[in-house]
RNA sequence: GGGCCCGUGGGGUAGCUUGGUAUCCUUCCAGCUUGGGGUGCUGGUAACUCGAGUUCAAAUCUCGACGGGCCCA
């Protein structure tokens, strides 16, 4: 499995050898979560969760399905996603008067009921979210979690009493993923989409992307400013302190299993997968090195030291199966654990234990008597170590041109003087697309690289998945 | 949006041109053996995507559907 040289076969041969996901159900883009991968990604969850709930929004559920009259409310949005959209047109022999979608996102499915819930400015602001799954539609080649079609998706939403509120629940937004790329290991770079690209209905629209090992981005998830978009045409108004009935202005926030597929691509290597020690399913995997004569000793040392490392809360596993150590070696390598610990006769009488890194490889005995301590400490140093791994990775592939002969892999940063025809002319010249103005750049000064006047605007521009 | 290729046990494949008995590796199961980086042996389970057509006979030829993938825009 060579990563490097082959990244479109490397990467489905290691999520089918470390098990995180079934893709053999009959329907393109639509593929079954196994126990491995669903713990992986109900752990990606809950950051989420925390971050959200910690940031006064509450969780919520809406219906999977939409009424055909509430999708149409929005003229940009159905016009974005009409060509994307599944329908329920029967209920049993029946067909329906009013046909029913199944959310691609949850705009339409919400906002009606918004609008009942919004009535005085006290009620505001509105923050809520789901995790849930969309459907979309997609032609393109699926991938797993990549590009699928039932998608496991986080949505926030908002409503605010003003723009400026709305700008600030955006700011809050760009706090929140900052924390999240270290849990999750994740290199990233916000950029503001052209106006061409922005999502059906936005006011404008900020992508997060990351840089996967082709040099290509991905998309992770976006934040939309929506202005009163939405609330003018579903008509969610509020009252104010003097009486006045207004719309509200709103703001949406999304990402999805693409969080996990980013990590597989960023940190798996040629052995498998590499996990996070925070999103890793199990954190340290336990190796009995069993030899006659003392199996006994060396599987209750085994069975001692697995429940000290559930006491000290991590996620730990002891594997008894009756396979060769060296089988299991590159089966939990393969699945990504961060750590493994092998135990045998020779550990037992040097009261140590034998400690395996997943992502240097290293080889340590640790004594026995402060062994939890240089544990907790190897999960931290490598979850840090990864992500500075993966930072390093993404500026040494970011590249800034001042002519389109420079045009290499990775994330290319290039002046702009904001002109749709010059946007289109750097898209078609290069075959990449314009991710943007980077959210937050610093002081810019430079030419437009395709009309050549004066701009204080870089953008980013990228080979995209 | 346009063009091209592919579909054989759980995974990877041979066979298809020239129609007739489906190959090998791996996984999985049972047993023995082994045990600090993929033990070895024996036995077993298991497949031609679906539908229509041509034919005495279809994995093989034709058409369609579904599924998988590639290239260009």
């Amino acid at each position: 499995m060579r990563k490097r040289e082959d990244f479109t076969e490397w990467y489905p041969e290691v999520i089918e050898k470390a098990n995180l996901s079934d893709k053999r159900y009959p329907i393109k883009g639509m593929n079954i979560w196994t126990p491995y991968g669903w713990k992986t990604m109900k752990l990606i969850d809950g950051f989420i969760r925390r971050e959200f709930d910690a940031t006064d929004h509450d969780e919520v559920y809406f219906p999977l399905l939409i009424p055909e009259t509430e999708f149409k409310k929005e003229a940009d949005h159905i016009k974005g996603f009409e060509e994307w959209v599944y329908w329920v047109t029967h209920a049993g022999t029946t067909e329906l008067d009013v046909r029913l979608l199944l959310r691609p996102t949850s705009e339409t499915a919400m906002y009606p009921v918004f609008a009942l819930w919004v009535r005085s400015h006290a009620d505001l602001p509105l923050k809520v979210y789901q995790i849930v799954n969309v459907f979309r539609y997609e032609t393109k080649q699926t991938r797993a979690f990549m590009r699928v079609r039932e998608i496991h998706f986080f949505e926030s939403h908002t409503c605010h009493d003003s723009f400026e509120d709305a700008e600030r629940q955006i700011q809050q937004n760009v706090e929140i993923i900052e924390r999240l790329s270290k849990e999750y290991c994740l290199p990233y770079i916000l950029c503001k989409r052209p106006e061409w690209d922005k999502f059906a209905g936005a006011a404008y629209t900020i992508g997060i992307d990351s840089l996967m090992p082709t040099g290509r981005t991905l998309q992770l998830g976006s934040i939309h400013q929506y202005k009163t978009n939405f609330s003018e045409a579903y008509n969610i108004t509020y009252e104010d302190e003097n009486g006045q009935h207004k719309p509200v202005h709103q703001t949406t926030f999304g990402m999805a299993e693409r969080l996990l597929g980013a990590v597989i691509a960023v940190h798996g290597d040629d052995k498998g997968v590499m996990f996070p020690p925070q999103i890793a399913p199990i954190q340290v995997v336990i190796v009995p090195i069993l030899a006659k004569g003392s199996k006994t000793a060396v599987k209750n040392e085994c069975q001692e030291v697995y429940h000290e490392l559930k006491e000290a809360g991590l996620r730990a596993h002891l594997d008894d199966r009756d396979l060769r150590p060296g089988n299991k070696f590159y089966d939990w390598e393969a699945k990504g654990v961060p750590l493994r610990i092998e135990i045998g006769n020779q550990d037992i009488q040097a009261k140590a234990v034998t400690v395996v890194r997943r992502d240097t490889g290293t080889k340590d005995m640790i004594q026995r008597n402060h062994m939890m301590s240089k544990i907790k400490d190897l999960v931290n140093q490598i979850q840090t170590e990864m992500m500075d791994l993966g930072e390093k990775e993404m500026r040494e592939n970011t590249h800034l041109v001042t002519s389109l002969d420079e045009t290499k892999p990775g994330i290319l940063m290039m002046g702009w003087c904001g002109e749709g025809s010059c946007g289109h002319e750097i898209e078609d010249q290069t075959g990449m697309s314009v991710l943007g103005e980077p959210v937050g750049h610093e002081e810019y000064s430079g030419k437009c690289i395709i009309c050549g006047n004066d701009t204080k605007t870089p953008i980013c521009v990228a080979k995209t998945y």
